[in-house]
DNA sequence: GTCTATATTAGGATAGAC
DNA sequence: GTCTATCCTAATATAGAC
């Protein structure tokens, strides 16, 4: 009798599931704009089915963007931690890059509903960020020192202009495109390190 | 009686009046969590008197893209067809700068809320936005094809590049910051062009 | 752990007086 | 051109049965 557009049925609900639903709807509608209707359809469950895993809807973007910055926290001090000083970068670039595709719509998530949070829980993950931003910029300070990288711009700009770069790829990249991450990663390593003049053009 | 948090006063109001304001509540709060109570709040009218200068909220919205991405296409039009082929470039970003920077409302709305739109008029933003980016990929091709930018990257992914940088740079700038935005046209052109990488250094 | 039914609040928008 | 009053719909969340 109900409508059941696609129920997904893969295995047992649990707040997981929840979260990787809604962090699908958010990115494609707004947070704002998404409806606990529209998260238990796509659940297959009723409205008020969806409490039984969560307290309120704001805990899903919460976790949406606890979950997002957790992983790349992690997995870039990681691999900046494996890598020899002058590939450390390049390594961060494309680990930064595998993470925020794999996981495209948390991370867009985060980057763009962060403020919809309460004032406490915006606060937690605007420290994220910037714990985030503090092993990019250390890095860039690094190769500074070891005149890899140029000193007339500072750290903070440099930085900046990296997350620039990496943030907002996720806006245009497309699964079904013929570019790995790991190529995308090449490329942008190569832009950002050595730019978009030819070789041995002063402008 | 009734609580009035700073009412504008600021002469006849006008659909105007309620774009702007409407494009400060978008960018703050978001299009989709910003209520018609707030904005009348703003603007110091009553809910129901907002409908004699608009149909819709989405009115609001529409015009908002509609007006950032005009002003944009033609300033960066203006100053590209006035400047010297090598210089085109640092025209460019230079205008794109000054235009977000001055509209850092409407403009960030833009980018963020385009998908709030119903279909058709979405289907309207994203023409425009496409006709930016080919203004942006014909100053890219036919620096190319001068020799003056690198080949060995596509145009697309050099264009969509420098939109990222371009384009994000209004979620991090602070108008009471030491720097103009003439100065950070220059910093990101300078990146943009030649990289991060210190002068002589080949990774 | 999921359901039906519902409480409660607030949203966008309109009617019609002044 | 702005107001008061109100319509109508839909939002999040809860109560309590199964």
């Amino acid at each position: 009798m109900q409508e059941r557009p696609t129920p997904p049925a893969r295995g047992p609900i649990t707040a997981d599931t929840l979260v990787v639903a809604a962090a699908r709807l958010f990115r494609q509608r707004g947070y704002s704009a998404t409806t606990t209707r529209q998260l238990s359809e796509v659940v297959g469950l009723q409205r008020a089915s969806l409490y039984h895993h969560i307290r309120t809807k704001e805990d899903l973007l919460f976790e949406i963007c606890v979950r997002s910055l957790n992983n790349i926290i992690s997995a870039v001090r990681a691999s900046v931690g494996d890598a020899a000083h002058p590939d450390r970068l390049p390594a961060l670039i494309d680990t930064h890059l595998q993470l925020a595709l794999q996981d495209q719509d948390m991370h867009a998530t985060m980057l763009i509903e962060l403020n919809q949070l309460s004032p406490t829980r915006r606060a937690t993950i605007v420290a994220m960020r910037s714990e985030y931003e503090t092993i990019i910029r250390d890095e860039i300070r690094a190769g500074q020192k070891a005149r890899r990288l140029r000193q007339d711009l500072s750290a903070r700009h440099l930085t900046l202009a990296l997350l620039n770069l990496l943030n907002w790829t996720i806006f245009w990249y497309r699964e079904d495109s013929a570019e790995t991450p790991r190529e995308l990663a090449q490329m942008l390593t190569t832009l950002y390190l050595h730019g978009a003049a030819a070789a041995g053009v002063d402008s």
